[in-house]
DNA sequence: TTGAAAGCGCTAACAG
DNA sequence: CTGTTAGCGCTTTCAA
């Protein structure tokens, strides 16, 4: 029972006491508290007065045996804490849109082992506590994890999954092509691509690790390349523990005699060590070593980065508010939404040192 | 009524339906799923096996409804994302910590607006829905939050705040001294500290933009400088939109004639522009100028970052324990803890060049 | 405009 | 070892 609470807790202030304190009904008091139109003002103020001088609180766990709705939703991530990537204005982005809604957000991670494991079944689908889920899930969700879903026919919105339903991401065939647009304009030719993955996608792919988005990075990249009468010139970077070899790599590529003079880059991890070796180099970036790179963050280095913008927040909104759909129609399915990037010019871009020379 | 759930929602399985199926009471399929050593265990078994045939979840609210316990801790954000740092690892120090005890976690955002308007109460405390608030409040925790969590009493710890009681921060103050001490062992004796902030620390901490922590990083260098008897030196960085100054400030500080041979920073933000430039300079970094940095994250730019590792996962552990303390024993006041961060030598200090010379 | 009664799903206390 | 009864705090339905 309740009233086993340790020593030292806050009684809780109920609906009856303000009741009886106001002289009114529990009913009348929730009315009140809803700011029912029926009441009489008089009434609903006298109310409201009281439960203002108690310090009344709502019982969440009560207004949801009621009604049925918890008012909450809960955010899966990847317990993988290498793997997960959680920006925060994605967070607020998710926060914000269910707040508004008077909704509460709870997060939770999820191991492989405990989603491997049959007889495991991870807390937040042991109980019913939220009226949906959000999947922030990175490296292919386990299967498992959309079983158990399905079976409990949890209403689900992913994020960054590529799903054709139920799914929000950034559209990052588009992001790419218009970075390599943008650096098209300004008159480069040289244009080459450099993502923190190697150029053999599939051997990756196996081992679950590579993100699907960098396929579609790749592809928009090079079909804006062949629309231009180019050939699409991809840099290799191979995922190490080594970072040394990050730099390394940058200096093979900036040093070699058909060095780009533009480099579409997607993490700032990738960018930064082509931004220091050029230094190195003695390149200046950008008049004559132009990089653009995908990211939520302006700058990290002091450089305010010319980047195709992560729209994270809208990320966030999209997700949330489709959930919300999804809640109150459990049964459709909701096209994918695609949101896009958008260019920051920053300041490491620039019309190639060789134009001028034209 | 919960049965007014829209349609194609999975109708939700409950304890009666299970009693039925197995030919129990209500009471035994509750004891059954909470593993009591009361029953029999073939009762036990078949309540288990109806259980897992009808794909039941328990009911969160209800079990808090009857026992008084949520179940959940909320974890307190400021809703100015700028101001806002929420490592992954915090998060699932927290988050894992809780999760091993069967809570849950809730995360909201508080806008100042919020707060200021004395007419609104946040969401998280308009309603009782968390057994507890953790609060990461970085700059300048709000008078009246404070003033709502005393007044209905909701057990608080505070992360990364300069409290005497019920807090958990980094010891800033240590790491700094350390990481002094660190070079002074290599043989450095022009020994600088650079913070993103300006010298003229007070004007700043009325705007409530700087953290308390930057004075006692501050004061833990120039200790260790003073016992070494040597001067301390601090090297001021505007905080400004125009992030190229970070960069224009480095060079002035590594091109005077009586430059550093080592920096001591906080941020990578500050760090790196002071690499970049050394790069630019001609200033081989260990080799003639060394950097350490407090950081959780081991590099950024493909360079592992000699650092104060901060202890990100820890603070998030004993906050989450220290709460679960305070839940248990509201009224008790616990110490503030301080965890120290680990030196990690990483490749970005050496001893000086001046050593090798003399 | 207000109230009485019932019930949401679960567990604690007390019987048997 | 198992069941009965009651109640957590709130909202909904129906009645006054």
């Amino acid at each position: 029972m309740a009233s086993r609470l340790p020593e030292g807790f806050a009684v809780p202030v109920t609906m009856r006491q303000i009741a009886r304190r106001a002289g009114v009904s529990a009913i009348t008091v929730s009315r009140a508290l809803a700011g029912s139109e029926l009441l009489k003002p008089e009434t609903r103020d006298k109310v409201l007065k009281v439960a203002g001088q108690l310090g009344y609180r709502a019982n969440a766990a009560a207004r949801a045996m009621a009604t049925g709705r918890f008012n909450t939703i809960a955010l899966l991530l990847d317990a993988k804490v290498s793997r997960e990537h959680l920006p925060s204005n994605l967070l607020y982005g998710i926060q914000k849109t269910l707040a508004d809604r008077g909704l509460l957000l709870t997060v939770a991670h999820f191991s492989d082992e405990q989603l491997t494991d049959e007889s495991t079944v991870p807390a937040i689908l042991k109980q019913v506590m939220s009226d949906g889920l959000l999947v922030n899930y990175k490296m292919g969700v386990p299967q498992r994890l959309i079983e158990l879903l399905e079976r409990h026919r949890i209403p689900t919105i992913w994020i960054e999954s590529d799903r054709p339903y139920d799914c929000v991401m950034v559209d990052h065939a588009w992001g790419a092509a218009e970075a390599t647009r943008h650096l098209l304009e300004l008159g480069h030719r040289q244009i080459a691509f450099a993502d923190n993955h190697p150029a053999d996608l599939n051997a990756e792919l196996t081992r679950g690790e590579v993100h699907w988005s960098l396929q579609e990075r790749r592809e928009g990249y090079a079909q804006t390349m062949r629309q231009a009468g180019l050939v699409p010139r991809f840099l290799q970077v191979h995922p190490s523990d080594e970072s040394r070899d990050r730099l390394a790599q940058a200096r093979q590529w900036l040093s070699a005699r058909d060095r780009p003079t533009a480099v579409v880059c997607f993490l700032t991890a990738t960018a930064l060590p082509v931004m220091f070796i050029a230094q190195e180099l003695g390149l200046r970036v950008p008049g004559e070593l132009s990089v653009i790179t995908f990211s939520d963050q302006r700058e990290s280095m002091g450089i305010p980065m010319s980047r195709m913008r992560l729209p994270d927040l809208a990320i966030g909104e999209v997700a949330a508010q489709m959930l919300l759909e999804k809640i109150e129609h459990p049964s459709r399915r909701l096209r994918s939404a695609r949101v896009r990037p958008e260019l920051d010019p920053g300041q490491t871009c620039s019309p190639p040192a060789s134009t001028r020379r034209a």
